[in-house]
DNA sequence: CATTAATAATAGTAATACTATCAATCGCCA
DNA sequence: TGGCGATTGATAGTATTACTATTATTAATG
């Protein structure tokens, strides 16, 4: 169980490793809670400094700014997910299962702490549900490109595309599907919650509508393989 | 054809309607230039002002800031793709042939100015490629949607919903369908451009990629109703 | 020609997004 | 124990952003 081991950020998104001392610590965990609750636009490297007792000018030696240290949430989420879908597939081989478990990681909320990290769960996940794209809708996506930081999220696409694979090896947008799936997994909530008259689910009702509506649209996509 | 009047913008979103001066036009019609070319986060009033030949204080009369300008702009889109889809569905009853126009639609350039306006079409798609989910991932959707400023997202949503329904009536998703799709037409193109590992496009080679994939999915996902 | 409305010109404020400097602290090695 | 280096805190400062306010011009209307 080496996730700590695994978790390999890309160094081109900060300055100084925030995982190598105390206040990179306090960095991450707190600006995790302060971007859910103010909104990455509200949100301040100044405001994060008071709320950790630092200063600005500590927080700036470990991200160039705030747009860098969303983007190492965001890797750490996706690599988490990664991780998550390694540990819950790992004796599950119908690839059917396997859909299953994916569609069902991807639209729940995250797991509590096992104890692996602190940072809140909660506000991670408003975080990966309202802010993500934000991270690569910039004109510097192709410097970040480079800088291998969605190394994560290729990893993660490119892991349920090739489920998505062994359930149907004919279907030719596995990656698009997978992409598609996260991307909606998300935008599914948010309008539940936010602007409900674009989903199916008015009033915001059903709890894991996000789900259902992935799980049907997917299985409905793909043909399952014949078996020889 | 009186798009012009059908396009009415809810006033919540401007303080001195746009289109009733000149400076008012040249802001709209700028501001797609200078956000395609800069990229919201870098676009400023400032620079717009510039860019006009005119004042920060004069633009501030016609936009409380630059994220309802772009709200603005995106009104404006949504109300011509309502249109475009009016104008080309008039004539067409089967639902299935309605789908694969609604998708082209969805997933092709702006057609070139037919002397309805002078938008920049090219810029235009590019915004509402790259920057239009900022305009609703936002701390303010509430406040803003109060204001009716979603409506005519909500409409063309529940436009292209009708059609889905019509095609198969049982399908459960319709709205979510939609919305989905509308998203992840522009996902996909952005991804073929700037992610292509996270598409079934790599390189980039294919010109009408999102077009394929969305309509592999959609027509998967529905049955066709039984005809009596 | 007088009145009004809109804009330009200018100035100014508070907050943001940084950068720089230097002193205080802490761990570690000699 | 004393000193070295690295990290952080404290403080200050700059350029830009996101506005608001004031007054002078200009244009449009009646």
């Amino acid at each position: 169980m080496d996730f700590q081991l695994n978790f390999r950020v890309s160094p081109s998104i900060f300055i100084k490793d925030p995982e190598s001392s105390e206040v990179g610590k306090q960095i991450v965990k707190h600006s995790i809670d302060m971007i859910h609750g103010l909104g990455f636009e509200q949100f301040t490297f100044k405001k994060l400094a008071a709320e950790i007792n630092s200063t600005e000018a500590t927080i700036y030696r470990y991200f160039e700014n705030k747009h860098r240290l969303l983007l190492y949430i965001l890797n750490w989420y996706w690599s988490y997910m990664e991780f998550l879908l390694m540990l819950r597939l790992q004796n599950v081989s119908s690839p059917e299962d396997r859909l299953h478990i994916i569609i069902d990681i991807l639209t729940q909320d995250l797991p509590e702490s096992s104890g692996l990290t602190d940072y809140d769960k909660k506000s991670l996940n408003a975080i990966v549900i309202a802010e993500s794209s934000k991270v690569y809708l910039t004109k510097e996506v192709g410097e970040i490109n480079k800088g291998q930081a969605f190394k994560p999220y290729k990893d993660l696409c490119a892991m349920i595309a090739k489920v998505i694979s062994d359930y149907d090896p004919d279907y030719k947008y596995p990656k698009s599907l997978s992409s598609t799936i996260i991307e909606a997994a998300h935008q599914q909530q948010y309008f539940s919650m936010n602007l409900p008259r674009l989903t199916d689910n008015e009033e915001n009702k059903n709890k894991n509508f996000a789900g259902q509506f992935i799980r049907d649209l997917v299985f409905k996509t793909l043909n399952r393989a014949a078996i020889r």
